[in-house]
DNA sequence: CAGTACGCCTGGTAGC
DNA sequence: TGCTACCAGGCGTACT
């Protein structure tokens, strides 16, 4: 499931790809992928405009086409990008494509059709549902202690579904909140306004190196995720407990093990992170 | 307002 | 083998 790292991959690959390209037209075979536009006013406006930059928000994608207009593009659990030679005949889970010039066609697929788009004005953008309470991005500027001390002392939440929410903090899911939780050595279930500040600057620290970490290699391989490249990250195989239940703690040796939380599998030691 | 349950989707797999 | 049941889960919406 594409979280910051694997989005950010995603971008530098459509970078890459094509960025300088121009939109000749569109098909979109699944409707609900673009919301409320249906396929013909999508492909009247998109058509004939230049894509000129890729950017990202969390983990949104903010296509910035000529003319004043974005895309904001979130692939969900399994959508992904990738470039092949026009003429190309579309597969099964091929839901959106995107005619370029020089004999290129940007093909989204997404197997599950969870992910979506919306075409709006650059204004507009922030605006769009997700991005208009979005938290700070996880890095050293961004995310400070002070803010933390603040935003989790208003919640009893507990802090598993409190990271998982967009709304405190961009870009993390399932696999980095177990992944920084485990590091910070935080029980899934301690309630947010309970984190002393030594905790939160364990866990900010986890958070904000994780993600870079990530990020380098290109993000984590799960499902069906690969890069725009059509090659996978190198992450996976860095993951101290996601998907390793069962299996030692790498701290202390204890068998992982996995719980629901806020009806998302969550993997954890029951040494190491203590419940208050 | 803060927090929670549910619906959206399909491929893979466990169990029979 | 072929069938059913269930699981994976981010996020918007509806609800308490």
């Amino acid at each position: 499931m594409p979280e910051l790292p694997e989005v950010e991959t995603v971008r530098r690959g459509l970078t890459r790809l094509v960025v300088g390209r121009t939109i000749k037209s569109t098909e979109v075979r699944w409707d609900k992928t673009i919301g409320d536009m249906t396929p013909t006013v999508f492909n009247e406006e998109l058509s004939g405009r230049q894509i000129i930059g890729v950017d990202r928000r969390g983990k949104y994608l903010l296509f910035r086409f000529s003319g004043g207009l974005t895309m904001v593009s979130h692939l969900r659990m399994e959508g992904a990008y990738y470039t092949v030679p026009a003429g190309t005949e579309p597969g099964k889970h091929d839901l959106v494509t995107f005619h370029l010039d020089q004999d290129i066609d940007l093909f989204y697929r997404d197997t599950r059709k969870f992910g979506r788009m919306n075409v709006v004005l650059n204004e507009q953008a922030m605006q769009v549902a997700g991005l208009a309470k979005i938290g700070p991005e996880p890095t050293e500027d961004d995310l400070t202690l002070a803010y933390m001390e603040t935003e989790f002392g208003k919640s009893r939440m507990h802090v598993k579904p409190f990271l998982l929410d967009q709304s405190h903090i961009a870009g993390l899911g399932n696999i980095y909140v177990d992944e920084t939780l485990w590091q910070s050595k935080i029980h899934p279930l301690t309630a947010a306004n309970t984190l002393t500040t030594s905790e939160l600057s364990e866990l900010r620290s986890n958070i904000i190196t994780e993600l870079a970490r990530a990020t380098e290699h290109h993000g984590t391989t799960v499902h069906s995720f690969t890069t725009a490249f059509g090659e996978a990250g190198q992450f996976q195989n860095e993951l101290q407990v996601y998907g390793r239940v069962g299996e030692p703690c790498l701290r202390c040796g204890t068998p992982l093990e996995k719980m629901k939380v806020a009806q998302r599998g969550t993997t954890y030691c029951p040494v190491c992170q203590i419940e208050k």
